[in-house]
DNA sequence: TATTATTTTTAGATTTGTCTAAATTTATTT
DNA sequence: AAATAAATTTAGACAAATCTAAAAATAATA
C-alpha cells in the first residue's frame, strides 16, 4: 500500500517512539512531530482506518506488524539517501537529514532498490544506524551505551542516537565520529559525567547528557 | 524564491507549451497537464501574484523573466534525476521520466550542486535533452529535426523530443538510442515517411510523425 | 452582423491536513 | 471520594488544490 507524506512521517515518528516505551501517547507524538494533540487524534484516525495500528480512544496506541513494516520501510529509504547524501555527495554527515527527510517519501520499489544495490548494500548509515532491508529485517550490532562502559578498554564509536544539529556539531568538535576510537578514563560520581580520550587527541570531558546518545563497541 | 510541487508543475508545462506557441491558452494547459480549464484559472492567478507571468483574463499567458528562470530550475534538476538514474542507477531511458517527475521537487539548491559535481557537469539528459546550467543557461546544439535532413548523409541521434513510454519502446524496437549512427536512404512523398538504415542494422520505414520527434547532427 | 460555438472565468462544493476552543475522559491530589 | 489537573477527543473552522456547473467573454459562421 501508498501512503501520503503526512501519514508517513506519523508512522515513522510512532516507530521511534513506542521503541521506547511501548506504547505511545497523543501529546507525546504531537511534541514530537510538532504538531498539535488534534491533530494527532485526526491522523490516528486515518491509520487506525488503513489497519496500521492498535489504537483504543484515551488508551494510547501502537503500530501493529502491518505498521511496523511500513514504518520500516520509511526507514530504509531514509537511511539509504542519507548514504547516498554523505558516500557519494559528500555531505557532511550533521547536514543530511532535512534532504533525507524529503527524499524519503518518494515511492518507487525500483528506486530504491537500484539505490541500495548502487550503494554496495550497506548495513548502516552515516549516523551508524541499522539499514533494514527490503523486507524489514534490521542488521544488529552488538553496542553499548557509552555511559555503560568499562573503564580504560579501547572502543568504537557505532552509532549515534541524538541527530539534532547541536549534537552533531558538539561531536565534530570533540573529534568524535562513526568509527572513532576512544577510552573511558574515569567517571565522576557527582554528575555522572565522563572524562574520555578520543585517539590523538587530549583528554576532554563530556557530559551524562552526550554519552547516552553515544553507542560503542569493544575493539 | 520556493514553490510549491504544483506551481513547479504549472511552470514547466507552461514554460513546454510557449516554446511551442508562445503565448499559452487556459484549455491547452488543462489538456496537458491532465486537469480542468477551472483549475488552471485558479493556478494563474497565484502564479500571476507571485509575479511569475504576464497574464490578463481571456487573453492567454506566458511566463515572464522570473517565471522562466523558475521553469528552467526545475527542468535542470529534471534532467539531473534523470541523468542520475540511468547513468548510476542503470535505469533504461524510457522508464524514469515518472521518477524524475518527483525527484525534481525536492528544493535544495545544494544537493542539486552536489549532484551535478557528482555527474560530472554533464550537458545532456539520456534523452538528449540539454541541461540548463544553474544560472539558466542552455547548452546549444547544432541538430536538426529528421524529418528535414539531407537523404544518404551518416547521421547521429542527438534527442527525442516525444517522451512517451509508446515512443520510446518504439524506438527501442528499432534499435535507435542517443548516439544511434543512422542514414535516410528515402522519403515517400505520399505521407512523408522515410526509409532509414541504422548501423548493423536492415533498412526499415519510419512514419513521419515519429521523425519529427528524432533530432540528428550531421556526423 | 446576428447567432452559434468555443473558450475562459466565476461561484460554490469537496478533500486533505491542519488548527483553536470547548467538551470529555482519565489521572492525581487533597 | 470529591476536587482539581492533565490528557485526549470532538466540533467546527480554515487554507490549498482541486472539481462541477453555470455565467461571461471571445471567436467563428451562416
Amino acid at each position: 500500500m501508498n501512503f501520503t507524506t503526512s501519514e508517513e512521517n506519523h508512522i515513522k515518528c510512532i516507530y521511534h517512539l513506542q521503541q521506547v516505551t511501548g506504547l505511545v501517547n497523543t501529546n507525546s507524538l504531537a511534541a514530537e512531530m510538532q504538531t498539535r494533540p488534534a491533530s494527532v487524534t485526526d491522523m490516528l484516525k486515518k491509520l487506525k482506518a488503513k489497519k496500521l495500528l492498535h489504537y483504543e480512544r484515551y488508551k494510547g496506541f501502537k503500530l501493529n506488524e502491518a505498521g511496523k513494516k511500513a514504518a520500516l520501510d520509511v526507514v530504509r529509504k531514509h537511511r539509504l539517501w542519507e548514504f547516498f547524501l554523505v558516500e557519494k555527495l559528500k555531505f557532511d554527515w550533521d547536514k543530511v537529514h532535512p534532504i533525507a527527510e524529503e527524499l524519503e517519501h518518494i515511492n518507487s520499489a525500483e528506486l530504491i532498490q537500484r539505490l541500495d544495490n548502487f550503494l554496495g548494500n550497506p548495513s548502516f548509515d552515516p549516523h551508524g544506524d541499522p539499514i533494514p532491508d527490503k523486507h524489514g529485517k534490521i542488521p544488529v550490532i552488538n553496542q553499548q551505551n557509552l555511559s555503560t562502559v568499562t573503564l580504560k578498554k579501547m572502543l568504537t564509536v557505532s552509532s549515534v542516537t541524538n541527530q539534532s544539529v547541536q549534537m552533531l556539531e558538539m561531536l565534530k568538535h570533540y573529534n568524535i565520529t562513526l568509527g572513532s576510537q576512544l577510552m573511558v578514563l574515569k567517571k565522576f560520581e557527582f554528575d555522572e559525567s565522563l572524562e574520555i580520550k578520543v585517539l590523538k587527541q587530549s583528554p576532554c570531558i563530556i557530559s551524562e547528557q552526550v554519552a547516552k546518545n553515544v553507542f560503542v563497541q569493544y575493539v
